[in-house]
DNA sequence: GCACACTTGTTTACAGTGTTCACATAAGTC
DNA sequence: GACTTATGTGAACACTGTAAACAAGTGTGC
């Protein structure tokens, strides 16, 4: 996206071109590394010129991490949409919450810069419902977990009392495994043991739910 | 610990000073309040002097991150102490487990800014095991955990061929129910939804091991 | 068709940051 | 007591985010 020499005095698009070249400075250095003189730079245009666009660096980079989760929603939508037919409603409603952390965590290891950016700073409850971090199908990482509880309600694998509150416990589980293993003290594990962790967490979680 | 103006042209004791202020900022304001002039500035020193003791401004921060560790690893004692007496084996030791989650919460809750610091950059598994990160008992936060589930083994409650790892998804649930309650979307639960949530992840972790 | 307002980019400037290099001073050591 | 070493200071540099004044296009009412 670098635009290089422009012609026109005018950008025409610099806002997404803000956000795209912030975008890609957190995937390769994760949200410490979207500065905005780079980003301005990488747009092809003068450090102040992102002021008329966000009031803040911080605003950049809270619309970055929007994009960020963005992705993630289209990881686990990936994931969701490799899932083999079946036919016991049961089956595939565990199925479709198990891609949900698989594609959560396989994010997080393909894309570490990008996922820290994904949580970085104030990210509300609101954020986890607006149009900007939604992928292919419109629906926002957390919005895709709860699709997947519902399911699981549905098909009468959860029972219906213990539905409420559930998202929390399972994006917590799988978050702090994602985290620990970023950053954190799990970082040194191969992919190896990292399939096996997060195969037991998964199981944890439903067994535990 | 303003040392203000200091009689003698030596310090004294510059490096814990550094460590002390560092921790201090950590506490107000999170990982990025620790600013390398700011702390040498409350140190009574000039910014170089800094350089005397630590290689980086990343080095100080480490050393201020094994601080928030080891307090972190108090918190979660003083909630194992709290433990009333219990006759059977099998209840102290799960009380112990449940302390070393809930010690762990509500310190992130009281000292978000120390929390975020304690697990910030490159926190190793060797960090884990290390003095400088420990607590009263000696033992860091890591290795709390671990004796905790190593009692759940010794009193028959986990079985032990489900022992291995188990350090891993204890830790990975609290750890993100943390984040997320920090600056994440769970950030507007008020402490009633806290406790409740907290309550339901541990039932979890314990039904779920 | 054109003066005027508005939007969007530029220029200049400032305070604050991490870090380096040369220098100064205290504390040990033979 | 001179010499070495550890520990602090000073000046400087290349960065950063941000504010204020200015310039260049774009659109609108007449």
């Amino acid at each position: 996206m670098a635009h290089g020499k422009r012609s026109t005095y005018r950008h025409g698009d610099l806002q997404r071109a803000l956000v795209s070249a912030g975008t890609d400075l957190a995937r390769e250095g994760g949200p410490s590394a979207v500065v905005l003189r780079e980003v301005t730079r990488r747009a092809g245009v003068t450090p102040n010129a992102a002021y008329r666009h966000f009031e803040d660096k911080n605003a950049l980079l809270h619309a970055v991490s929007l994009a960020a989760q963005a992705e993630l929603a289209r990881s686990i939508e990936a994931e969701q949409a490799a899932i083999p037919p079946h036919d016991d409603a049961g089956s595939v409603a565990r199925a479709r919450l198990r891609a949900v952390g698989a594609g959560y965590l396989r994010f997080a290891q393909t894309q570490p810069g990008l996922f820290r950016t994904a949580f970085v700073g104030h990210t509300d409850l609101r954020d986890a419902a607006t149009a900007e971090s939604a992928g292919q199908s419109g629906l926002t990482p957390f919005q895709l977990l709860s699709a997947a509880l519902d399911g699981l309600v549905e098909s009468g694998v959860l029972p219906a009392e213990r539905r409420p509150g559930a998202e929390f416990l399972a994006w917590s589980s799988v978050h702090g495994l994602a985290m620990l293993e970023i950053d954190g003290p799990l970082r040194s594990l191969n992919s190896e043991q990292r399939a096996f962790a997060a195969g037991r967490l998964l199981e944890m979680v439903e067994k535990g739910l």
